[in-house]
DNA sequence: TATGTAAGTTCATTTTATGAACTCAGCCTC
DNA sequence: GAGGCTGAGTTCATAAAATGAACTTACATA
């Protein structure tokens, strides 16, 4: 199987990863999230080529995480914000750089995360919906999962 | 720059990319945490190459979220269990699935997914570990990456 | 007139991915 | 005891993607 194939699956891991699982792709979004809109800003901050951000953009428009808006008619010129689909991915990213912080301390800075209800530097953590306890891989099970995983590994 | 040259950079969410973000890598995680550990099954499972199975398991390995353990002398047969750090990217696949639950639902079958402190079927939220209360988009900052996106674009 | 800017596109070269076939070492069956 | 089966890979030719540099277009500024 290609990997240009994978939205085909209904995993919703694997549709996630087909529309935000590129290389420099989630770099594009982290720097849409610090505030930044323009193409040349997010060559800048990413590194990527211009080929890449390009190429990637439009798959983000296209799927609904950046709206693309001309705020330039001639020549046109856009920008690159981010949708409400998009700010949802929030707590994907920070999960990640979490886990970063948490395992990878020597090879990252510390970030200055901040909550605005209570004003404290925080770390994210994930809870039920229904109790509000935290959820560790210990205390939580997939059963559809598994039994996919039974069904299929036969 | 290269993509191969990611892991260079001391942004958590780049450091994270490196390790679980490249095609097929995170879906080889989502297999171990519904219990895969055979080279075999994860090929069934996720559906890539042979090669590209082999040279990301031994990437995992070599980050220390899969451990390669023979359990089997002659000839060699080795599984591939999550280590501890493994197991805390769960966070991270769990927000990734609820996203796609929430804003691909056609695309998705549903997850069962159970706290089993409480007993109920739930939807991970991400909350604040200093208040309790969830963290939306609109109620966190990142004071340190604002600052460095400025300094950056000038 | 010359230089600069923003947002791309094009192109030649290098890197990766893909699927199929091959390997190796023992096991299982007839 | 010959032939096939299993598991965990490796190798190889081909296809696809990424990279960096140069080019484009349409204006603005000096």
């Amino acid at each position: 199987m290609r990997w240009s194939q994978i939205d085909t699956t209904p995993c919703p891991l694997a549709q996630t990863m087909a529309i935000i699982g590129d290389s420099w792709t989630l770099l594009l979004l982290r720097d849409a999230v610090r505030g930044a809109r323009k193409f040349e800003e997010f060559k800048q901050l990413t590194g990527a080529s211009r080929a890449i951000i390009s190429e990637r953009l439009a798959h983000l428009v296209e799927h609904g995480i950046l709206d693309r808006v001309i705020y330039q008619a001639h020549p046109p010129r856009y920008e690159y914000h981010l949708t409400s689909r998009g700010r949802a991915l929030q707590p994907v990213m920070m999960s990640m750089a979490h886990w970063a912080e948490t395992h990878l301390p020597a090879l990252v800075h510390p970030v200055d995360r901040r909550h605005t209800v209570c004003g404290h530097r925080f770390k994210p953590v994930l809870t039920c919906s229904e109790c509000g306890e935290a959820v560790t891989p210990e205390t939580v099970t997939f059963d559809r999962f598994q039994a996919e995983a039974l069904a299929r590994s036969k």
